[in-house]
DNA sequence: GACGCAATGTTATAACATAACACCGTTAAG
DNA sequence: CTTAACGGTGTTATGTTATAACATTGCGTC
């Protein structure tokens, strides 16, 4: 078994943390969304920017509230459901299924499903990507023949900075 | 189906997938209950034998359904949800979050969180575990600082018998 | 300006999950 | 034997997440 040498590389490191600020982040979207021929609408514009200001995963019925309370844009179930598939599409956005929530993608430009470790105090999130879990999966599907389409690779924790306090 | 004609053992092979009888797994749990102190009500050795039998992650209100039909025995959504809870807390059975539904496991002695890969095709699911997951994971949290409560690792694609077919 | 199409709005409901409290059978203390 | 405590289940109601189905809007094209 020969893992890929690559260490993790947090897309919250330093480099990328400093230079990307919410806006920046939306921009970015705007940009990659440009290129490649998609519309980034008003709406969906503006879920992304409150995912992005919300610092954690958020569900769908409190991006609702918060476009009312932001935006002053009131819209139902549907509307926002439909925003969150089309940034999904565009790996603007992930789901965290153990969380029934949505968090805004570092880097929207890759293709590979990424990591994410989820503190159960303070609910923040962190994505990461790591090509030797890609690998071990890869090896693991072909062992039992299966043709991999998602992956789901959700840790919960406590995160570094609620361990000192309470821990979970 | 055939009878578990002796006291049932563990299996000792760590990834061996659907090659007992749910009688049998059952009666495996049975005896780790007993021997744990903790108590597999009828109700909740129903919903186990039912997951066992259903041969796929099942969601509660099909439990719910199930139950009426097979054993006669109607109950309310917090009943089976706590049948549910019972048999996760006994590590009899485990959520799949990206479907919310539950399957059983094969190997409730072992304390680890295990990988499931199911076919988004016939919606069967394969229960694995791989240590190297598992240390690839630990490693990425001892480098964010995270302390680790749970694990899900879920890859959806397409299983063997479904690829031959239509692909997806 | 009428058509076609994608996006969004609206209504209703499906699917998943839990809170709060009632009841019931077993167990252990008195 | 009675009763109190407790765990398990039943019941009612509701909360939360998600989607189906159809209407409307807006915008570019001819």
């Amino acid at each position: 078994m020969e893992l890929p040498s690559t260490r993790p590389q947090p897309c919250t490191d330093p480099n990328c943390r400093r230079q990307h600020a919410p806006a920046e982040r939306v921009a970015l979207a705007v940009s990659l969304c440009a290129a490649r021929g998609s519309k980034l609408t008003t709406l969906r514009r503006q879920v992304l920017e409150l995912l992005w200001e919300s610092g954690r995963p958020t569900g769908a019925y409190a991006l609702i509230d918060a476009l009312e309370l932001r935006y002053s844009r009131r819209v139902g179930p549907p509307t926002v459901y439909r925003a969150l598939e089309f940034l999904m599409t565009e790996r603007l956005v992930s789901k965290i299924e153990s969380r029934n929530a949505y968090v805004p993608r570092t880097h929207p430009e890759r293709q590979q499903d990424c990591l994410f470790f989820i503190c159960s105090i303070c609910g923040a999130s962190t994505e990461l990507e790591d090509p030797r879990v890609v690998q071990v999966l890869a090896e693991d599907a072909a062992a039992l023949g299966y043709r991999v389409a998602r992956r789901v690779v959700e840790v919960e924790g406590a995160c570094p900075s609620c361990l000192p306090a309470g821990a979970a």
